[in-house]
DNA sequence: AAAAGTTTTTTACATGCGTCAATTATTGCT
DNA sequence: AGCAATAATTGACGCATGTAAAAAACTTTT
């Protein structure tokens, strides 16, 4: 790099020949400049190395132009799917996306809220940690901030407007097609790490009674806390299978990644789940997680409309910073999840 | 929230009856101010709202405290595993991560790099995009921050120290190891995303000659860029299946997405790779994807040992921006890949 | 060519906090 | 109690930019 080093917009506008002020609002936005002006300080890019100091813009702005991301796993690929669309949402939008991962710590979590409080981010979209999560955190958020609950709902938490899947609708939807098509399935629960657990637990449970017929939940020990679904599935089914039992049941796991640690399991002991196979062991999941299409046998689920999710995430809170919040009310989307039918169900 | 808030030292200072100095000094380094003081500020700060502002700290200290890591897919879990043994090294050594991801756009990793010059942070750790990335980017921040490139080479690049896995043992041992246990293994290539992609390839041509086999590699088509790896696996083992061509071969595939989709492709055309059937078809991979036990067969890899490289990486860093970088000297380091022997191979 | 309008520059102040030299308070010692 | 030594605090200045108002330069219109 050949370029001579410029540290300041002071220096940069003696270099150049024009006004600091000027260079000020073309760094902002080149089109609230004269073309002259415009076309001077463009030549001057090319003979120097300059950039804008990131802090002292912010600092000053009114506006940060930035929107802070909070997600609980970063090894999931729900939830890289959901960063992924919300960043692209937000690029379009002109917004910069800071994200920061809790690791399923309730005190990182935290500290991320304060650091975008801190940081004057313009709003804040968060995907709550779960049930051992501070609900304060959200609400300090959501009453300095535009903010958006996202996947998962606390449903103590009255004035917090939230965007994730529908898990009455998908939920339902599964449930009744394993119903429509063979044995009424077992529910498969997960680790409770947040409230959508509980919500398809519920859900199913709704279902089946709707439907008539006797809900059964494999639960958890709530002391497991951790979040290695694929192992949790695959211990809790090899030790079902390892005695005999449900040998021949429907399953349906509360994800995905619980639903391939229990298809393992079921590999395990020579069973082939399959909706081809009339009468035996089936498997479903939730979510419709990346690597479904690549099991074996591939994994019948609900997607969760996860571009739809982050896109409308990204829209409330667009609207809300922008001040076209008119109604004040609290707005709770709940999007459809879609039936994946595939092999195993 | 029923405290007061308050904005600026300054109101702080008069509110709590300390000189913002002091206070400043407290919020960089509690030990840094007297027990009555430190006590005086804590009660304080029990009675109010305030959170310094992240953006003046940070323009004015000499030292940001922050890291910058730029990663090119956030969609695999083998990059986040990175990330976040990344995070707990940097975390741990009292740095703030701050994470960027170039969804495999060279712009828009170009971008990502500038904002860290424009943010100071203290040093960059990136793990680069591949063979149509911006080598000037690497070059411009090695110039200009403590930089350490991560789990991909360029080979090009000459003063830019490096932290990544040996492939040459890793590749070379797992290929070793299926000539040694059954037919010397065909090479399935990867889409050539990264480096490491061709790094790969030449360990195993290297390995085959050296043990007196004759190299063969599915190749790729060079216009496919895409990152779909599991889809790359089915297709190519799948059209090949269809021609009942090599159906006891024994593939090593370039990563185990690939090889997850070859497995796919195998459970189509019901085949059933695996070790134990001396003869049969035999997949293996390279990465230790977390969903290697969980395949069916379990899938047989090579590990990389992600928490070494990202401890490995944040070392590196560290030394190098705390000026203990006494020999200038560029530091290659390859971390060596450990065999998972299970089922499909 | 003068008036009116537009854009740019200048000037001056603001932002929130780091930092250092100078000052003040505290402690230890006799 | 008095003094020196040490620790803590404070005042004043600096950082890199935003922003508003007033002055100056440039364009367009008549």
């Amino acid at each position: 790099m050949l370029k001579p080093k410029i540290h300041t917009m002071e220096e940069l506008s003696s270099a150049i020949g024009v006004s600091r002020p000027t260079l000020s609002r073309y760094f902002q936005d080149p089109s609230k400049v004269s073309r002259t002006s415009a076309n001077r300080i463009l030549s001057g890019l090319e003979r120097v190395d300059y950039t804008p100091n990131f802090f002292a813009t912010r600092m000053n702005r009114k506006t940060t132009g930035m929107i802070g991301v909070i997600i609980p796993y970063l090894n999931d690929l729900f939830f890289t799917r959901l960063l992924e669309s919300i960043e692209t949402a937000a690029m379009q939008a002109g917004y910069t996306v800071i994200t920061q991962c809790s690791h399923a710590d309730p005190a990182i979590e935290k500290r991320a809220a304060e650091t975008f409080l801190s940081m004057n981010v313009d709003g804040a979209i968060v995907a709550p940690l779960g049930n051992h999560s501070d609900l304060q955190v959200y609400e300090r958020l959501n009453d300095r901030l535009p903010f958006v609950l996202m996947d998962s709902r606390p449903d103590t938490l009255s004035d917090v407007d939230f965007v994730g899947t529908d898990h009455l609708q998908s939920t339902g939807a599964i449930t009744e097609y394993m119903c429509r098509v063979g044995a009424p399935p077992v529910f498969l629960a997960m680790p409770r790490v947040n409230f959508n657990a509980l919500e398809r637990e519920a859900a199913y449970i709704k279902k089946m009674n709707e439907l008539g017929f006797e809900p059964r939940v494999i639960g958890v020990d709530p002391i497991d806390k951790h979040d290695h679904f694929e192992g949790h599935g695959l211990a809790v089914l090899d030790d079902m299978f390892s005695r005999q039992e449900l040998l021949d049941a429907s399953f349906l796991c509360a994800n995905d990644r619980v639903a391939i640690g229990a298809l393992r399991a079921a590999a395990k002991h020579g069973l082939e789940p399959g909706a081809l196979r009339r009468g035996g062991l089936r498997i479903a999941g939730h979510d419709d997680y990346p690597l479904c299409p690549f099991m074996t046998p591939t994994l019948t689920t609900v997607a969760q409309d996860v571009t739809a999710i982050g896109q409308a995430a990204v829209d409330r809170l667009l609207k809300k910073l922008r001040g076209e919040n008119i109604d004040n009310n609290q707005v709770i989307l709940l999007i459809n999840g879609a039936l994946k039918l595939r092999e195993s169900a």
